[in-house]
DNA sequence: GTTCATTATTCCATTCAACGGAAAGAGTGA
DNA sequence: TCACTCTTTCCGTTGAATGGAATAATGAAC
């Protein structure tokens, strides 16, 4: 129990209310996120006004809920997330500059796939901006790449808790995916987005062999290159890998 | 006085927390997080793991406490930021592509501008990530640019707020800048960084004609075609602010 | 212009979560 | 092995956090 009903700290609560915009969404009025956080309004009321303090959260004019300006400046300059962006760059636009498809940038959270980073196709900028997307482990090559990479406990761990509501895929499939994976040091799916694509990715791994990220490519079923794309992805991986060690990474 | 000795809220703590990494450092240790964030080591153990239960923190391999992959993609989820950046990086993108300089974006922050995108000059990826910087407003253009389409008591309180340590600029001299830019409609001012260059931002206003951005270029001084940029950013500006005040924006 | 409905803010008595010093545990290097 | 540093657990004390109730602001409908 809490100083009062719900039982959960005040962090606990904080987080609640940083998280109740829902994807995409980004002004809530009080009452709805009080609503979607799970609080009595009162008390969304309160830590919003000292988390606005701090401009975590700013009131938009109309009074609507946003997260704040310094709360993404802290990310934008903090987050490790970053090192790893600015490591794999480059790797992933000489990629993008031969093979002219989607490469992208992945790691590894909880039992989902998080794209970090995309180069679209025809270099349009306008869809640079849709990062941060999440995928499951099992219908993304990069989810397979990564796991394949983790540890057997961890790997074991995930298969046992694996279920898939639309009954599509079994766990013996997805422990097959994982095998071959990680056997050719690449995983391929079909296109899931896009049913005439496939999905090509190649684990980026530490020093210690783990798998900390994953960097794919999404071509078309037709694309006759494919041979030299796994070589490629492999020697970009490498080299994000050696950029992440380096003392200055 | 707080339950301690203090004297601050479990949120001022949190934020404490979160503020303690120093730019471009995305990794500390516990006692240093401490020390940073001006805590004691058991309150700040406690929090630090409270926050890591949720991932808005995280520890790195080796004990090192690092901002969260959840917190990351909060972030770049459902920051306000993100709408500013899909609307502007299109018309970012004209700009480079016709001038071939560097292409920056920027909001205001208090009394710094704060950059919130910037398309590098050899189109080099490598640079992209180079973004969260900070600048007092008198030394930027973009900063000088917003500051002008603010309304009136607000610049008079930065005026009045007004100080530079270096003694290099006088507040006469800042509310002269001001005074141009909102006259002109445009900001020019000498390069900071490199001497040799000059900065040049417009402002990108709302429905209301208040500041909300400054998208800006950095032209070297021997730049023939200054006559041409004005224009330019202007109308990329305009075309961004009717993007931002669109419904789906 | 008035009423009614919704949303935002302030007030305040109660109480349990937050607090941090002390001590134990883990890790590292001499 | 010992000495040192950093991390984690323990636990008695206490004031910050809590949320219902009341008030204020907003705005839609008539």
């Amino acid at each position: 129990m809490a100083n009062s009903s719900s039982g959960d700290s005040v962090i606990d609560r904080v987080v609640r209310v940083l998280e109740a915009f829902p994807e995409g969404v980004s002004a809530l009025p009080l009452t709805e996120l009080a609503d979607r956080a799970g609080l009595p309004l009162t008390s969304a009321h309160r830590i919003v006004s000292q988390l606005a303090l701090h401009r975590l959260l700013e009131q938009a004019p109309g009074g609507k809920i946003q997260l704040g300006l310094r709360l993404w400046e802290l990310v934008n300059r903090n987050s490790p997330i970053l090192v790893l962006r600015q490591a794999a760059l480059p790797f992933m636009d000489d990629i993008h500059q031969v093979l002219n498809q989607n490469v992208n940038l992945a790691v590894l959270q909880g039992d989902d796939v998080l794209f970090v980073e995309r180069l679209s196709r025809r270099g349009s900028v306008a869809n640079r901006a849709k990062v941060a997307g999440r995928m499951p482990v099992h219908i993304s090559s990069a989810g397979v790449a990564l796991m394949a990479g983790q540890p057997r406990h961890a790997q074991n761990e995930y298969l046992s808790r694996f279920y898939d509501p639309s009954g599509r895929t079994t766990v013996d499939h997805v422990r097959q995916l994982l095998a071959t994976a990680a056997e050719r040091g690449f995983a391929e799916l079909a296109g899931v987005v896009d049913p005439d694509t496939w999905g090509i990715a190649v684990p980026v791994e530490d020093r210690q062999g783990l798998a900390v990220a994953a960097i794919g490519v999404v071509v078309p079923i037709a694309e006759v290159r494919i041979h030299q794309i796994v070589p490629a992805l492999k020697t970009a991986a490498r080299g994000i890998g050696r950029q992440l060690a380096a003392p200055t990474g």
